[in-house]
DNA sequence: TATTTGTGATAGTATTACTATCATTTTCAA
DNA sequence: TTGAAAATGATAGTAATACTATCACAAATA
């Protein structure tokens, strides 16, 4: 079974022994798939070993040195693979960092249509998507080569590095965006739901998703930018940014 | 006439004339200095030509062509000197950077106090604030090698690589960040004086500083972030941040 | 089984990010 | 005004980065 949804492929795997055929219980699973854009990539890394290592190993190398330090060279040794193999996947660094935000921003639209799918009311709704976005996540199993977990703190760490660049408009013109854009799209459009009148419910979109990763990085790194310096829990990033939000759009 | 006030340096100079000793009429100005953490360069580049040669023209460069692609060897083309002088002044790009923002956000609070002076009323005060830092600065004739109108654009699109890095956090013990960090406080504690109760000032403060750059980045180059991509003016992230900030002081 | 496709191994280039040395010029203090 | 100290220029050199190219071999595929 395979439902496509938007940018989301969902495949249900039937994982059959190799040699009777018969499907095997315990392999039944639920399989995420994240659309992405074909420009960002030489060759698509989910379609080999290689490529998923090429994304597990540079998730956990940018995670662990950051990005100005991650090199082809680097990924290639940590993978036991060589640099040329790399460039064959990915024209360079800059690319491959695009590709993993957008992976991330895909996949966090898809959680929020998942998770928010049965709420009616649409302030309930905008502060599940709230959490979603300043809380931790939780390594998903259904993505078997991306650990969503270090790819959250990289996107908090590393994350406007991708359209903060000479090249944003031409990169923009690819759609190299695109999954950013609608996942702000998304959120603004429940901020109308919320109050059909609110003016400005793209830029409050941004700002949220902006922030709950600002205020996240400030708290543990530049504690004095916030008032959780103390404290140091994702929760009160998480009531600053409801308490922001609601007095805006209830007005 | 020399006057200080805590990172700002006034000096008002008497120009004379080298041979009659006279006092030059229109010569007389007020010079602005911006007291610089001296752990940020090896040399004071305030202290000769080519130090403030190579502010001015790592500005123009920076704002250029971006700081990926500015080198040190690419500045010392451009002033005509050598890449050698360069790193006898800063041991690095990234301290560059560093430097600049600081000296930005130091320019930035001397404009604040100044402009808001004798404002009586709180939320008149940060008004201001917010216009101050929305909008585009004109150069600043009190500061002679600093193109503040190009140093701005470059906050707007660099200023968070300084502190998205690896080294934030030893970065921060060197106190490079106090500049950012005294700027928040100052916009914070106006917040404060606003509401009295309010909880979220340095928060807010962060957030507004941040979303005054970020809105407007997103409305020139992401325009579908924003609800201002048709306008593309600054007077409307003013009213965007104006309304999210006083909705969320005055609930 | 022949052919395409992907990978590994190796090599090579231009640029970047420095460090070092030494001669020359400028500054400043006695 | 002279003489030492400090700053700059000129040049060279190194290790790492960011690639590109080539060829042999293995694996998948038709």
């Amino acid at each position: 079974m395979i439902v496509i949804l938007s940018q989301i492929i969902v495949k249900l795997f039937s994982f059959a022994d190799r040699n009777t055929q018969k499907p095997l219980k315990d392999m039944k699973k639920l399989q995420l798939q994240i659309k992405m854009n074909s420009a960002l990539f030489l060759r698509n890394p989910e379609s080999s070993e290689l490529g998923k290592n090429i994304i597990m190993h540079s998730i956990q190398l940018i995670h662990k040195n950051g990005f100005e330090s991650f090199t082809f060279k680097k990924l290639a040794e940590d993978i036991g693979t060589t640099e040329a193999s790399i460039y064959r996947y990915f024209e360079n660094k800059h690319k491959l960092l695009v590709y993993l935000t957008a992976w991330y921003w895909g996949w966090l639209e898809f959680q929020i249509a998942y998770s928010t799918n049965n709420i009616i009311v649409p302030a309930t709704k905008l502060k599940r998507v709230i959490k979603l976005l300043v809380s931790t996540v939780e390594d998903d199993e259904q993505t078997g080569y991306v650990n969503e977990s270090l790819l959250h703190q990289i996107v908090i760490a590393e994350g406007s590095k991708a359209y903060l660049t000479k090249q944003v408009s031409d990169d923009n013109k690819q759609h190299f965006f695109k999954p950013y854009k609608d996942l702000c799209g998304v959120v603004g459009s429940i901020i109308l739901e919320c109050n059909p009148r609110y003016k400005y419910p793209k830029s409050l979109a941004s700002t949220i998703i902006e922030m709950a990763h600002f205020q996240n990085f400030f708290m543990n790194n530049l504690p004095a930018l916030t008032d959780f310096g103390d404290s140091k829990e994702e929760k009160d990033v998480l009531s600053f940014l409801n308490d922001l939000v609601f007095s805006s759009i209830r007005k």
